[in-house]
RNA sequence: GGUUCCGUAGCUCAGCUGGAUAGAGCAAUAGCCUUCUAAGCUAUGGGUCGUGGGUUCGAAUCCCGCCGGAAUCACCA
């Protein structure tokens, strides 16, 4: 039993005793006490006042001096107005830093074949353009989640849906056949995925064009908008007048509808996009020349995504394809219509009705027959229920789809899937710049290989600068300088709770002091210095310690937060949180630094006490390592 | 308009299952390298926790109203 479980029960048997009444362990209230004051776990007496029909200093003193008697690990108290704050023997905390340093995985729970099955599905990119800072966040979330995961003993498969079909890709494709006068990307030297995306980029400027030189005939029909010249400027200006307290009188209202209609109607007949909905027709017809097309264009952006992937160090166990997913989902839809959990209208679509779940109707297939968004979901989830025994299903996916993930849930349930009802959508905020979204047509989108190659190179010039590396050879030297650009993006992207929108600032790089990756990461290359400088010195760190060793505040303080790592591992899977591991990592690095600076450790005389310093920073490192791992941060034994 | 989420130092963020004097980093200022890595440490300044009520012995934390911001409510994905 933790000490935790120790000291509840232990109030638990004071009130009994002294008051005569009967309360429950989980009811106690305990926590760590605050670092200005003396003690290591505080009782609030305040909810237990009601028993002992005493003041809050006096319960604090009985119950106080109650619990010392029954534990020996307690080894003082205080009480301060309502707090009765304890205080551990240094045995208590020697012992617990002996225990720490014999488990290899400390803080972590095994995994066994007995394990749940969690699938964690991340990333889930578009193949018609390149991944930027958007799937950046949600690449390095779902690939931390799966280790919190693990680390809290699950079995975990990760899995990639790859949206390769639609019209999207069709649009790239399009433009490539248009403009591509037979470019590759190993006649370019391009990246795939960003070849791709230049194309798809082209054909939304030409597709715009086209618009705007439809407008002017189709605004004609409108006799409302006579005396507009600009019909998007126009809508804009409406829009932005609705939203506001002044609101739309008639005329105006009528005006904006119209100006919709006519933009709806150049959007709708512009040739580009009739072509390239002819192009998704033949695709889905297995066109032969758009087939072998779409199958060139694809591998273009998988062999970048791999890259991609690879740089910031992230994989999966298994990746579907939606041109797989999506028929099975269109079957799925149509059994459940002949169970009865769907129903048809009169246009041939296929809906299900949510109005029992307070929600509205939505469409399962269109009037043609073929499948949204929502269908591919479930034939994906069809798949990989087949292919695995799936306990829970995780779903990294941003907040701008928590209606739809609403709705997945409700129709999967429908369908029969045991999972469905308490699927988990880890919904994450938006990454922001300072003037607010991404905007791919304002050229404001920050490319993600282009955000991890700089870092690396201010990595390695400030590591050049800074001279640490000096005598690792070339190769030694960039991989180090590789894991500290990593670690400094993904730090500042995992510190943040992922339900939190964040802001990211490209003109101010990302920092590499203070509250950081790399702060972490040097943390753990000076524990490792010091245990090579002990070593250099003929001095082993030892397996344990005597429980008899003097300690000063500063190694208790370290020993309590070594203690509280596997609370931290568990809230954080339990929240599904790895800001919650990056925060304690901080914490535990920066009160390290402060004993580091404050105290001899290779160079203490007194052996004992230089014994337990060593063990202590050893263990701080392999915890600094151990949540690292969790985030999927890397750590360096030099910097 | 309905639903959901957010608002804490100049900036980026912690703290939120109610608990003691609201914390870090960045930025600013002043110090610390002839002993273990200065990507570090120390000190100073910086706050009506959006706002107004309520519940409570106790509210940044829970409830309600308001203000401000975001997302979503497609035969788009």
């Amino acid at each position: 039993m933790g000490i935790e479980s120790q000291i509840k029960a232990s109030v638990v048997k004071a009130v009994q005793e002294l008051y005569g009444e009967t309360i429950a362990a989980e009811s106690v209230q305990l926590q760590i006490t605050r670092k200005d004051m003396k003690g290591d776990f505080t009782v609030v007496v305040f909810p237990l006042l009601r028993m002992s029909k005493k003041n809050p200093v006096q319960t604090g003193q009985e119950l106080g001096e109650y619990i010392k008697k029954d534990l020996s690990s307690v080894a003082e108290f205080e009480v301060i107005k309502g707090f009765l704050n304890l205080s551990l023997s240094h045995s208590h905390w020697l012992t617990l830093l002996n225990n720490v340093a014999t488990d290899e995985q400390y803080g972590f729970k095994p995994v066994t074949d007995a394990s749940p099955l969690v699938m964690i599905e991340y990333s889930s990119p578009n193949t018609n353009k390149p991944l930027h800072l958007g799937h950046i966040r949600n690449n390095l979330l779902g690939f931390s989640l799966s280790r919190v995961v693990q680390a809290n003993g699950n079995k975990v498969v990760k899995t990639n849906i790859v949206n390769d079909r639609g019209i999207h890709i069709c649009k790239s494709m399009l433009a490539w056949q248009k403009w591509g006068e037979g470019q590759t990307p190993e006649s370019t030297g391009k990246k795939g995925d960003h070849l791709v995306g230049d194309f798809y980029v082209k054909f939304d400027q030409e597709y715009k064009k086209e618009i705007a030189a439809l407008i002017p005939g189709h605004k004609a029909t409108y006799a409302s908008l006579a005396q507009v010249d600009d019909v998007e400027a126009t809508l804009k200006q409406l829009a932005e007048k609705s939203k506001s307290k002044e609101g739309l009188n008639d005329a105006e209202a009528d005006q904006m509808e119209d100006c919709k209609k006519v933009i709806d109607f150049a959007k709708n007949n512009a040739p580009l996009i009739i072509e390239a909905r002819e192009m998704l027709r033949k695709w889905e017809a297995r066109d032969p020349e758009v087939f072998k097309l779409w199958e060139t264009m694809n591998q273009w952006v998988y062999n970048g995504f791999d890259v991609t992937y690879k740089t910031m160090g992230v994989d999966f166990d298994k990746i579907y394809y939606e041109s797989d997913t999506f028929s099975v989902g269109r079957d799925m839809v149509l059994g459940g219509l002949e169970k009865g959990a769907f129903y048809r209208r009169d246009d041939q679509s296929v809906w299900a009705d949510l109005s029992t779940n307070g929600l509205d109707e939505k469409l399962l297939l269109r009037s043609d027959g073929t499948s949204v968004y929502m269908t591919q979901d479930i034939g994906t989830a069809k798949l990989r229920f087949d292919d695995y025994p799936i306990n829970k299903m995780v779903y990294v996916v941003g907040n701008e789809q928590n209606y739809h993930f609403q709705v997945l849930s409700i129709v999967l349930d429908r369908l029969g899937f045991e999972w469905g009802k308490d699927l988990v959508h880890f919904s994450y905020g938006m990454v922001e710049l300072p003037e607010g979204k991404m905007k791919s047509r304002e050229g404001t989108v920050v490319d993600a290989d282009d955000l991890m190659e700089e870092m690396v190179n201010t990595s390695r010039e400030m590591s050049k600068e800074l001279g640490k590396l000096d005598g690792y050879s070339e190769e030694e030297a960039e991989q180090v300088y590789r894991i500290i650009a990593l670690g400094a993006l993904k730090y500042f992207i995992l510190k943040v709770d992922p339900r939190k929108n964040m802001t990211f600032n490209p003109k101010e790089s990302i920092d590499f002091n203070g509250n950081t990756g790399p702060f972490i990461q040097y943390t753990y290359a000076r524990v490792q210095s010091l245990i090579r400088k002990a070593a250099d010195k003929g001095i082993e760190v030892p397996a344990s310690v005597n429980a008899q060793v003097e300690m000063n505040e500063k190694e208790v303080q370290l020993m309590r937060m070594l203690a509280n790592f596997p609370n931290v591992i568990a809230e954080a899977g339990s929240v599904y949180s790895p800001a919650i591991i990056a925060n304690f990592i901080y914490d535990l690095a920066k009160e390290f630094n402060q004993f580091y600076h404050e105290c001899p450790i290779v160079f203490e005389e007194d052996q004992a006490k230089r014994a337990m310093r060593l063990l202590l920073c050893q263990n701080v490192g392999k915890v600094i390592k151990q949540g690292m791992w969790t985030l999927g941060i890397d750590v360096p034994n030099r910097m």
